[in-house]
DNA sequence: TTTTTTGCAAAACCTTTGCAGTTGG
DNA sequence: CCAACTGCAAAGGTTTTGCAAAAAA
């Protein structure tokens, strides 16, 4: 069994594909959503909503917050952007168009494994295939602990 | 491969039981502390604080919300208390005592699949195998799509 | 021009903390 | 008695909402 994508994503690689991805939608391009495109394009990583605001340390220019939460919420509808809750902490937003990821935290000590949505499809499939359930590690990252916390559990 | 069991938890059936535990450990009982024993004991799935404090619809006495955190807080460490986060919402208390219960949550209706531990053992197995990581499904669920949401994305 | 969006302020939500007073052992 | 604990109030961190002013198309 191989597995489907999940969201409807739309297909983008450049600033200037997010913003024809947004037009496409009846959606306006305003000064405040071309930062959080730029903010989001600048980051290698999945970044909180503060951050952007924050201006990711100087890569953007500063902005409002409650704007850039719903520039996120009105992005994500379109497909363009994804956001992901890795433990406690806010959430961290990234573009759609990028590689997808999946992700293993660390209960304990806040690792974090990253990984192609295809390495975790053995663990899909025997999910599906036991519970009739289509698992996901990209919003909600599996949970547990990673082996030297488990050795340590063990021993401690 | 067999999995070990994840928390140091104490053996305890009834209130008894639990205050018993308390005390082992040179903590008090105090009518706050029993209160959200009662609670515990009166519920019959995972509870927030809020509704502890809220008295379960009459199950209890209402009583101060922060000493509630505290006492769940103080009971968790203690390992007579364990909380699991449902998706967004707040986190939900149980007796530790209690049967483990792992979970699978659907991410778009919020059907909630209530597992033992044991079912999970296999999707656990190939997890330690593949990433070497011990997952946990009891305190943050897997999560994903349950079968009529997964076919309702793909038609949808 | 008209509908969408912004920026600000305020609130909502969940959880933690400070502290003076109370209580369990 | 005295350390542990409570209740209240206040704050902390994240996210949402109301609204008049501003801007996109």
């Amino acid at each position: 069994v191989t597995t489907a994508p999940h969201a409807p994503s739309i297909a983008f690689t450049d600033l200037a594909g997010a913003v024809a991805a947004l037009r496409e939608r009846g959606v306006r391009l305003t000064a405040a959503r071309r930062l959080v495109l730029e903010g989001l394009f600048a980051a290698d990583r999945p970044v909180s909503a503060d951050q952007l605001a924050g201006g990711l340390d100087g890569a953007i220019a500063p902005s409002d917050l409650a704007s850039v939460y719903r520039n996120l919420e009105t992005m994500e509808r379109l497909g363009i952007v994804r956001h992901v809750h890795l433990g406690h902490g806010p959430g961290l937003y990234a573009l759609a168009g990028r590689e997808e990821r999946e992700y293993l935290l660390c209960e304990s000590c806040g690792r974090l494994v990253s990984l192609s949505p295809f390495e975790l499809d053995p663990v899909r499939d025997q999910v599906r295939e036991r519970f009739g359930f289509e698992a996901r590690f990209d919003h909600f990252p599996l949970s547990g602990l990673c082996v030297d916390c488990a050795k340590e559990a063990l021993t401690g």
